[in-house]
DNA sequence: CTGTTAGCGCTTTCAT
DNA sequence: ATGAAAGCGCTAACAG
């Protein structure tokens, strides 16, 4: 009735690998031990009373073969895939890299892998169509970094794991987002502390989250300082700056200092000053709030605000494993650390293109 | 002897999730019929000849239930993960995001997912400690996009399926490589053309194989053109470029044209020529061997030299689902499309400072 | 045309 | 202190 065991080599052996790698079975075999026991010393079972002596022989066995658990066997049993998979727009900004740096470390640290997604940044598709690798249980949750909030993007997660990173879900509840507010506070206070008194913000579309989140903090604080704020939105590339500048610069009183949202566009607004014979910072001010270290070797060098994106990124793992382990958790906030980083490009309103930051 | 089966809601439940993924027996017992039958009609099994009735009653019943197949399941059955793990160096150096982009589009088209490896920059692992993520079967194989070629790291990959991305592995035959001697002979052909006589290049370090491989063209190539050659090896980092330019304008007879590696040493190289009142292009013609948009947009918008970055990023993942099928494979070269894009930063030798990038 | 059977490699009660 | 056995969800012969 039952026919014997079919060799061993009957099984497919990968392309460029010789021998097969090793299994618990093997490493039993070896001990001579069954293989639930090399399964409990292996993971350092709490209930274990291990004799010492069988330990050892599987311990070495185990060196020896180079054993490696299966992870999609493990996975199986276990009901837990032991990856996440961030979706992000990969875009030429590098926050994106800070970012990513901060979620891989932080992942490799609670052992989880991640898997990169890329949200194709012309036609985002919505978070919810991400999920299948959460039904697939290819992964365990989802870091969702897309940047838009839309309409058609509504529907959220529900039923799958996941955290919104750098942005807002439309939800509440599952969100790791850093202090944009903070961030602009400390650009109106520097450049209204040197005495601009009409200020300026090029930034991405409004739809962006983060944009949106800047635009009302500045709006707010302005309005209950006095300043005259100007507001101009354009897509985050070199392209958008220089757009939103010219045309800035166009129409009536133009103001003096001007923080930009990505460094894309700040290639651009400084290209647009450039041509149209506008200096910097002498009569206009300039701020980024993207750092990134070219900043400091530019024609001239760029103060920036620069933000906790690798906090943000290993934060939004712990919040993200934390929802998978079913703990409670809420929205985070990452705050720290955030510092004015001060170079050339900011100083008093009508002062000589020769000044650089001068201090509070 | 045998206890009754415990009811289904024994098995955890996602902490978000309420509803269970549906499987494949679920999707068999709605229709009436055995897994095995719908593991073929799902699968589109080619030697099926299915009653086209329940053939409609089970693809309803999957479509219903919203079935998707578990991914860990199939993995351990086909011993097949479906996955790649690129390894690669997370720098703010903008050819990554294309090449990842490049290679996750054409792995979604090939059904496989890609996970991202961050490799520290700072201290480079060998390639070898990577493959636990094939033996652990997460990952069918291995794109290894790290700089380095140092003799710790030549003990290489054997065993597991892998392909060296934009480097040479120490064994050949593994290697997927774009045209950097290509990339050298059109810059030196458009400065050459110009008049220039002596020419710079300002690189990474050598133990980067494309800049091994450019510095080697570009010696070769002047040599036998009788050019001057000067090749300045730096960090590749702002700080990095600003050096090397500093200290190169310090030496002897300055070349009148120079080729720079790397986006973020061509920032230090722009700031160090600033520094030491040298018109670009005027007194020093600038070319940069990285392409990105924000070039256009500085001060003297920079001409550059366009690789194929996403296609060599969708030729390596093809090149290493070939290894992971067994399928006889070599190294690859991807020429195709390269370009130099025009600006304004090379003009004649000694030309005035106004001056653009002239034809041929 | 469809059901039966036998695992993939691992974890986990439950016995002993 | 260790072994036996069941089974995660799926696929792939092999029967009928």
């Amino acid at each position: 009735m039952t026919a014997a065991k079919p060799p061993r080599e009957s099984r497919p052996a990968s392309a460029q690998s010789g021998r097969r790698a090793s299994r618990l079975v093997d490493i039993a075999e070896a001990a001579g031990v069954h293989v639930s026991t090399v399964s409990r010393v292996l993971n350092g079972d709490p209930a274990q009373s291990i004799r010492p002596e069988t330990y050892e022989r599987i311990l070495s066995a185990a060196r020896q073969q180079g054993y490696r658990p299966n992870a999609m066997a493990r996975a199986l049993k276990r009901s837990r895939a032991g990856a996440l998979t961030f979706v992000i727009p990969l875009l030429r900004n590098p926050i994106w890299v800070k970012l990513q740096r901060g979620s891989l470390q932080r992942a490799a640290e609670r052992g989880y892998v991640v898997m990169i997604m890329e949200e194709p940044a012309e036609e985002p598709r919505p978070p919810d169509s991400y999920r299948y690798l959460v039904e697939e249980s290819r992964a365990d949750g989802l870091l969702v970094a897309t940047a838009l909030r839309i309409p058609e993007h509504a529907a959220g997660l529900p039923a799958v794991p996941h955290v919104y990173v750098n942005r807002r879900g439309p939800h509440r509840g599952n969100d790791v987002v850093m202090d944009e507010s903070g961030a602009v506070r400390i650009f109106l206070d520097h450049v209204t502390g040197l005495g601009h008194r009409s200020v300026a913000i090029i930034d991405g579309p409004p739809e962006v989250d983060t944009v949106h989140r800047r635009v009302a903090a500045a709006r707010r604080m302005c309005a209950s300082r006095g300043i005259r704020l100007t507001v101009r939105h354009a897509p985050p590339t070199e392209e958008g700056g220089w757009r939103a500048t010219t045309s800035m610069l166009r129409q009536g009183p133009v103001p003096t200092a001007c923080g930009v949202g990505s460094l894309n566009q700040l290639f651009g607004v400084m290209g647009a000053l450039r041509d149209a014979g506008v200096a910097v910072p002498g009569t206009m001010s300039l701020l980024s709030f993207d750092e990134d270290e070219c900043l400091a070797f530019l024609d001239v060098p760029v103060t920036s605000v620069s933000m906790p994106l690798a906090e943000l990124g290993g934060a939004a793992v712990d919040a993200l494993i934390a929802r998978i382990e079913g703990r409670p958790a809420g929205d985070l906030m990452i705050r720290e650390p955030m510092s004015l980083l001060l170079r050339g490009s900011v100083s008093r309103p009508g002062a000589q293109p020769a000044a650089s930051d001068v201090e509070g």
